[in-house]
DNA sequence: TTGTGTTTTACGACCTCC
DNA sequence: GGAGGTCGTAAAACACAA
């Protein structure tokens, strides 16, 4: 009913460790990992799908920052010579910016790769 | 305070993959 | 077709200088 939903809630400080935790230990979670925290946390599936979505797009707009000061830098000839050659390579993992993972990966997969549950039918 | 910029939830539109 | 991806955006919540 409209009249008991808000227009967003604020997640508590314990949810959004919990999810930040997941999401450093995968930047995509597998359904089954979903399903684990939305029920931990009293969270529906749709709302962690959805805060994954949104803590990627922050990546993305931190990285793009980056790379708008790295390049900021760059086109500047040389006036700040003491600052370092490559700031952005420098502050900035390789593995800060990653592209999508191919579409439906196996949800038997754990967040460290490990695969748990494949139901082997010989 | 308050004006304003930023961050956080939530959603719709559209796309890709199976 | 459905599930889940990005992208853009709305609106509440928050931060913070003036």
């Amino acid at each position: 009913s409209p009249k008991t939903i808000r227009y967003r809630v604020v997640y508590t400080d314990h949810q959004r460790l919990e999810l930040e935790k997941e999401f450093h230990y995968s930047r995509y979670i597998t359904i089954r990992r979903k399903t684990e925290l939305a029920a931990n946390l009293r969270l529906s599936e749709r709302q962690v799908k959805i805060w994954f979505q949104n803590r990627r797009a922050k990546e993305r707009k931190l990285f793009k920052k980056k790379m708008n000061q790295f390049e900021g830098a760059g086109s500047v000839q040389s006036d700040s010579s003491s600052a370092s050659p490559n700031p952005v390579c420098d502050s900035v993992p390789s593995s800060f910016y990653q592209p999508p993972p191919p579409q439906h990966a196996p949800n038997c997969m754990q967040p460290n790769g490990i695969i748990s549950e494949v139901t082997v039918t010989i």
